[in-house]
DNA sequence: CCAACTAGCTATTAGCAATAGCTAAAATGA
DNA sequence: TCATTTTAGCTATTGCTAATAGCTAGTTGG
């Protein structure tokens, strides 16, 4: 029998592939393995185990997530870069719904290539907050609070929270400019309290 | 041989509190009997699968985190009530990080009780945001809004998001105070835009 | 052209949810 | 009180999962 020459490579991308038409809960060796057209042990010459199929899956997602918002941003500054970035997080997480749900897997201190993932996508907000000049712990509350809300937002949505039909794109677009607004005040915290 | 005096409720009560102390994700029949003293099968005169259980586990987690949210919310209006509800939600999260995740989990709509759950956590928010007189779909976008960066950040900080040392009790901090602005100006979009 | 390597295979194991069918303990009713 | 019914537990089993062991044939390097 011809062999289907695969590599670590093919089959992480296929796996994403598949975990985004199937869900990643419902990805399987045996399936992924059908759909290479070998037998599920087989797998194993390729991949470690389960765990660090869906550590590569989740790596390589962090970096494509990264370059999608860091494209976006470019020649923008501020709530601009802000938007475009919330716009195309959002966008890319609903189009790569199994790859999004893999970037939910936190990163073991000691692979540093997931955690080198982890900080592009880090960098990436950084960047886009540097013209609002927050310094040191300003600059990683207002980051935190950037992705909490982005990744709330995305996960409720994806995963069915905002039961009421009322549109989801108009409640991001007001997410969105909430976080203008919050960003705007970030250092001054009066600013926008009076009534 | 004596029987354990087991009922539905029993099982559940005693699964939630197993899978706060090892993780959601970790919660077998097959430990869970053992914990209660009886084989795996036996768990089927209690409960009719393995999905209905995080379905009880969930629905009785949403009730008493919109129970929470609600006692805390008592008595306080505006930034204090969300202020509040903010942090009993990121503590109750943090207490019950098993129950919480449970609380993931949507909904099908046929399910009543798992209906009337989400909608009991969505009552509460809407009642703290009442002091901000937002109307129809601008109450619902607060709504999602609010509910987002919480569910956002508690997420990221459990499942261990954010990995810098920074303190996460202050990161936390400054995201109710963005909160706090961004609703102010919720509906009036330009009021803190101004520098 | 032969030797080393390796990508595939079959066979198997242990853990999981779930079902079938049995039995003894509890509850019910005359 | 005792007979009947109900049911909460049990053992045995199935099918699916990830994972390992060991074999073989296709590929590649000297």
């Amino acid at each position: 029998m011809p062999r289907a020459g695969l590599n670590p490579s093919r089959v992480i991308q296929e796996a994403e592939q598949f975990a985004d038409e199937i869900g990643l809960a419902n990805l399987t060796l045996a399936g992924l393995a059908t759909r290479l057209g070998i037998r599920q042990p087989s797998l194993y010459k390729h991949l470690e185990s389960m765990d660090a199929l869906q550590v590569g899956i989740a790596t390589r997602a962090k970096y494509e997530l990264a370059d999608t918002m860091a494209r976006s941003a470019v020649g923008r500054s501020r709530s601009a870069a802000v938007r475009a970035m919330a716009y195309a997080y959002r966008v890319w997480a609903i189009a790569h719904p199994g790859r999004y749900a893999a970037t939910q897997r936190a990163s073991t201190p000691d692979d540093h290539e997931a955690t080198s993932a982890d900080q592009a996508i880090l960098n990436v907000v950084i960047s886009v907050l540097a013209g609002y000049q927050l310094t040191d712990d300003d600059a990683i509350d207002a980051t935190r609070a950037l992705r909490a809300a982005l990744h709330g937002f995305v996960t409720l949505e994806t995963s069915g929270g905002f039961g009421l039909p009322a549109s989801i794109d108009r409640s991001f677009d007001r997410l969105v400019q909430g976080l203008e607004v919050a960003l705007d005040g970030w250092t001054d915290r009066t600013a926008c309290q009076a009534r």
